[in-house]
Parts: C-alpha cells; structure tokens; sequence
DNA sequence: CATTTTATCTTGGCTGGCCAACTAATGCGC
DNA sequence: GCGCATTAGTTGGCCAGCCAAGATAAAATG
C-alpha cells in the first residue's frame, strides 16, 4: 500500500448488474449456489458433487470404457480420471482392464454404491424442487428450453460439450432402486 | 475387475434427463461452458475465473475492507484471501492494513489492473452476447427472470447469498475507464 | 480492569476442474 | 515389417472453492 501510489479506483461504483451482463452474472451465481445446495446433500451420501454425474452413468450401465464416460460427462479425461481414482478409493467404483483393448479402463459402480442410486435420486428431485420452488410447470419448461439454447450456443464454441447424447429414448418407468440382477456377489 | 464379482449395473440405463431433473442438470453443464468460455476470454487479459468477480468489486470502489469484498462476491473468506494474494502477487491488487481496525485488511485495484476493466467489461458483454444469441429480448428478460428466482430459491438455504445487496443504487453514468481521482491512500 | 465473546483474516487440507505434456497401445499407410 | 498418426489414460501443475481450525485484534461483558 504506503500510498504513494495513489489509489486506483477506475470509474465508479456501477449498478454492477449493468456491466457485462445479467444473464452471465446470474448464471454464475445460481450455479453456484446450487452447486453448494448439492454439495450438502450429497456430502451425507460419501460424495462430492460432481461425483453425482459419473456415478449417474455408471449405475444402469454394465462396465463401461472410460473414454465413454469421459464423453457422457463431458469432462477433462484428466478430471475423470481423479474423479474415478477417488471414487475407487472410496470404494464407489472399480476399475479394470479392457480385454479387447490394453490401453483401456473399464468402469463400473461397486455393489455397494448402488444402495446409493436411490438415494442420489432424491438429492437430485429434491434439489430441482428446491431450486424450482414457486415455478410453474410452464416456467419451468420454459427455463429448461432456455437454457438448453444456451448450451447450445456455448458448445458450438467450447468444442467438447454433449448436446443430443439422450435426447430420445422415452419413458422407461424404470426402478429407481437398484433393481438389475444383483448377480452372484462370492463372499 | 475380473468379472468375480458380477456387475453392479443397479437399475437399467434411465434416460438420464429423467432421473432427478433436467433444468438442474442442465443448470451444471450450462455453467461449465460459461466459466469455460469465459476462462478463454480472460486468459488474454491475465486473469482466471472468478478474479473477474472479484476485480469488479475493485474497480469502481477505492480501498475496500477485504470482509466487504467477501460479502460483496458472496464467498467464503479463505477463497477471496487466496485469490487476493495472487492477483497481489500479479500485480492486480494491492493490499494493507487497515489503520482503523487492525485486523482488517484495506485491498484495492492497482493503477495497473485499471487497463482491464475496459476489456474485462467487453469480455463480459461479449460472453453475453454469445450466450444469448439467438434468443429475442423476450426470452433474455424470462431467462433472467427465472434465474433470479432460482437463486432466490436457493439462497433462503444456502445463508451466505448476495440477493438484493446493490439493487438500489440508482443510474451511475460513470466513466467506463480509469476515471476516478487520485485520492490520498491511507497509510 | 480482566475475561469472554465476536469479528477478521489466514493456513492447511481436500475436491473439482482445466491445460499441457507424457506414456502406451492401437491402427493405418507404406 | 516399419513408421507415423490417433486414441486412451495418466501425471504434474495450477486455480477456484469449500470446510475446519487457528491466530489476532476489537468489542462486549463481568
């Protein structure tokens, strides 16, 4: 400090909501605190949000290559790769060798963490309840299609988004509990 | 691995958008591209994601007490002071004690960084822009409605929320460049 | 005045997430 | 067969961001 500089307030005070945009603004904002809002329900589960996202596709799935979940999340292969290493560790996931190809991982949910399936899914209704609180159906329509033109206008730039990976695939009523065959667990 | 153990595929593949809710999901990966490509528009200007936040506040307002900023920014306080000691370190900010209150920390924006704001606000309005493309006057105004009201949503939960800080604060014109007065600094 | 509470940072530790650079295996072309 | 590009994953480095715990200084309280 030591004032000798003179200080540097450059212009000022702006309504700030008037700079740059609201939109942009907001959607940081909202992210976040939805972010955090997820965080605390997860925590309780043994997850870090984030971790949500690779499991969803995990459970529902058999093993899968990396590379695919890599592309299903749409993630940094690097960040899916610490991602999985810790679930690993927390016992969430467990990974192996592709037979068919040596340089690949094979991906799956551990038993254990499908009594979490469940679970996750009600964080997540919860959560979209809780963020869409005194939305009505049409409003909230209504954001979703506005947010997915977003996306897109984003991805046409960002080069690794999703977009259309799921679009079809209607209705399966589909157990939210861990339904598939357990499979013999050998003791 | 070693197919032992059978696999864990709990519940067969939902259609993904279905489970929990599209509009927080949409929500994480709308996010995700706009820090992403708001990272690669401030990358040029020597800043990371989320400083701009930050330097915002700075600009436009002389020294500030840092428990200002993080109340300003809607942060946790370990976040802003690390983030303040490299953009210190970068010679974007300036810090010192606060002759006032000794535990307190006065930051402000160095002369230097004053040659951002110009180009920070147009990154802003740029990313906006981009996002928004396509999107009539209409459905921006929805859009930031919406999200306004998720946020509200999300705040009454999360405690440390902004929401109504600089809402007053009528029409500054204000000089969009390094305008303001020298000013004596304090120390 | 002494004590306790509160406010203001700071530090350490951990995750998510990115990029850049690297290894290893597969494929393709010659 | 040999060599080169592509693909798959990993590692290291860095930053944002959180929480929890600690150090100081100010304010409240006895």
């Amino acid at each position: 400090m030591s004032g000798a500089q003179g200080d540097a307030a450059c212009g000022d005070a702006l309504p700030f909501a008037a700079r740059g945009g609201p939109v942009s603004h907001a959607l940081s904002r909202v992210a976040r605190l939805h972010r955090i809002a997820a965080g605390k329900l997860l925590r309780r589960l043994d997850l870090y949000p984030g971790q949500e996202f690779v499991m969803m596709r995990l459970w529902g799935a058999g093993p899968v290559r990396q590379s695919e979940l890599i592309r299903g999340v749409g993630l940094d292969p690097s960040t899916v790769t610490k991602m999985l290493q810790r679930l690993e560790q927390t016992g969430h996931v467990r990974r192996g060798p592709d037979p068919s190809d040596r340089r690949a991982v094979l991906v799956e949910a551990t038993e254990r963490s499908c009594s979490l399936l469940a679970e996750v899914t009600a964080a997540w209704t919860e959560l979209e309840e809780w963020s869409l609180a005194g939305l009505e159906p049409g409003e909230r329509q209504e954001l979703a299609r506005l947010l997915g033109k977003v996306e897109a206008n984003l991805c046409v730039e960002s080069a690794d988004c999703l977009l259309d990976r799921e679009a079809a695939a209607p209705g399966h009523p589909a157990a939210p509990e861990c339904a598939a065959e357990p499979g013999p667990v050998p003791g």
